[in-house]
DNA sequence: TACTAGCACTCATGATGGTTGAGTGCCAAG
DNA sequence: CTTGGCACTCAACCATCATGAGTGCTAGTA
């Protein structure tokens, strides 16, 4: 593909981008700044349509991009701008330090994404499994209802009633807590569990239901967040005209509600440390063959534990939005890291 | 209204929620089983839309309920069918039992409304004002990172994280807590806070920034749910030929994510102890007049704390809906309470 | 008096067909 | 290699027309 096609390729995109209908020959040759007719583009467009880049809805419309053409253009051809003051400052005032609560910083960096981008934000919730125990805590509540509550080094705060045989005094539990926390406090959850898990064959302990329970509380904390995903705007996508309407929008919408293949995909995007793209066909996932998610993981700690990023129609201006979804990452990633 | 306009009324308003298309006066003379021509059915009509029961969409359709309509056949015409043996059992299985987390109890009905009604289901978090305090923890983090956990007789647990300008050690926290619980455990929420402020107006002590951001994440817990309300399946509302394609649905969507009014309507209908209907405009809500809402308010430990329903087009099989969101809220309220 | 048959009228819906204009492919000349 | 020209395609738009479901009104009947 010589200069010339690149450059049209690339117009013909931001084009596209822009207005969402097909690009024809004579509008492309007047806005690419070429001198050249529009007969001489319409035999570029003709190879690049040979050669996968393009394709035309029917005979007589211009032309739109395939997701070839779409990863040509942003792999090659994308200057990607950075972040303008405006979004930078809207992003440092939602997710820029440290909240009181994990939750709702997850809650607004998908918010945000959201709201910024148009489309449909999205963010993992961070893995737990390299947390630490620090503070394991079991309350009576009733007669025969025990809380038990597990606090991670992270802040992060889960709970579980357990209902037991026998009804146990405060002083009881207090001890069980207190040997909990002296025998696993400290230790990463994996570690825990793992190690609860052995010592429980052993002894057969009037207590052994609450720590047993305890052990599920703890598996299920490591469990949860293999589904655990936050997703807001996907109504955003009732605007779109290349969605709207269709059984493909139901279709999606069905698809991120079952969230697993998602989640599956999103884990997938966690290796690398930068911000990925899916175009189209390429994440491998029907539903998703019209759209493009654009997906960066973040780190807590210098450890990457989430991904986040925004679902929309292979039609986004990328330029914007991947600094947009990086940045957003870096951000989350420090206020969840501590100060 | 004489027996026969009533009849007729009812014949109509069935057969429009069946098919959802106006009603004219033949298939109505032929489904309603009484043995009088077309004709007489239109001057029947032709009066209950002078009364404002009906109207027609144009002159050469059938005709339609309007909302007046409805609730007179709510009010005066309906008998509610028992819940199906299949329903109840798919509420018994799915929120029949005391949940380990009441979170997930609460998605469970809101999403089993949703499933079995095909409309979005809702449900009101349970109010805490009179929840009691049973116990309060302080963790520290990290350096200067004290992590504050409230734990209510109802099993709910709240934490927040609380910065300090000088590190604490884990013997001083341990202490404030102790006297936190001695001084404040055991009583409503509403009395601690109360309280706190008061006490807090006296000394001046350096663990008093703790005590304070304690009583913040009380005052959060209480003023939070003035606020939360879980909402699920608005997508279903796309399948809805009266809302689909129209700017109603995006305003009715915008509408549900704003919550705030709607809250408001929902405190409303707490009032009382039974389902509640508000059709169409009765709602004084804009964004909802072309819907209906089937609430019913639900009980923990005899007390009113929440509610919960459906939203949907005010064409819906009312005389299912209505013991199906009932039933609901009897189960949910009972899952919530201590067994 | 209450019901019904008949009739003229309305109006959404859907099919038909013609026009327009944007756009293409191809070819021959520069 | 580029370009102008030309025939061709096709979605989109619009007007027209037929259809049929449904209405209101009136006059006749039980």
């Amino acid at each position: 593909m010589d200069e010339r096609a690149r450059h049209l390729l690339k117009s013909l995109i931001e084009q596209h981008i822009a207005n969402g209908v097909p690009v024809g020959s004579r509008q492309l040759a007047r806005d690419a700044g070429l001198n050249i007719s529009p007969a001489t583009v319409r035999n570029v467009m003709a190879d690049l349509e040979d050669e996968g880049y393009l394709i035309s809805p029917h005979t007589s419309a211009g032309r739109i991009p395939t997701h070839v053409g779409y990863r040509f253009f942003v792999d090659a051809l994308l200057r990607v701008v950075p972040l303008s003051a405006e979004s930078n400052r809207l992003l440092v005032h939602r997710i820029g330090f440290r909240a009181p609560d994990t939750e709702q910083v997850l809650h607004a960096a998908t918010g945000i994404l959201s709201e910024l981008t148009h489309m449909a934000g999205f963010v993992r919730v961070p893995r737990r499994a390299t947390r630490i125990l620090r503070h394991v805590d079991f309350i009576a509540l009733h007669e025969r209802e025990v809380l038990a509550i597990f606090v991670t080094d992270k802040g992060d705060v889960e709970n579980r009633l357990i209902r037991t045989e026998h009804p146990f005094g405060t002083a009881e539990l207090a001890q069980a807590a207190n040997f909990f926390n002296a025998t696993y406090g400290g230790r990463p959850l994996q570690d825990v569990i793992h190690n609860l898990q052995r010592d429980l064959q052993q002894s057969r302990h009037e207590m052994d239901r609450i720590l047993r329970s305890a052990m599920e509380l703890g598996e299920e904390m490591l469990e949860e967040d293999q589904q655990r995903m936050l997703i807001e705007g996907e109504f955003q996508w009732l605007d779109l005209p290349e969605l709207a309407g269709s059984e493909r929008l139901r279709e999606l919408l069905a698809a991120v509600r079952q969230k697993r293949d998602l989640v599956h995909l999103l884990d997938e995007s966690m290796r690398g440390s930068e911000v990925r793209l899916f175009i189209g066909e390429e994440s491998g996932y029907a539903p998703l063959s019209d759209c493009s998610v654009v997906s960066a993981p973040y780190s807590v700690d210098g450890e990457v534990v989430g991904v986040l990023g925004v679902i929309g129609p292979m039609r986004m201006p990328y330029q914007q939005i991947i600094p947009l979804v990086d940045g957003t990452a870096q951000l989350l990633g420090r206020a969840l890291s501590q100060s």
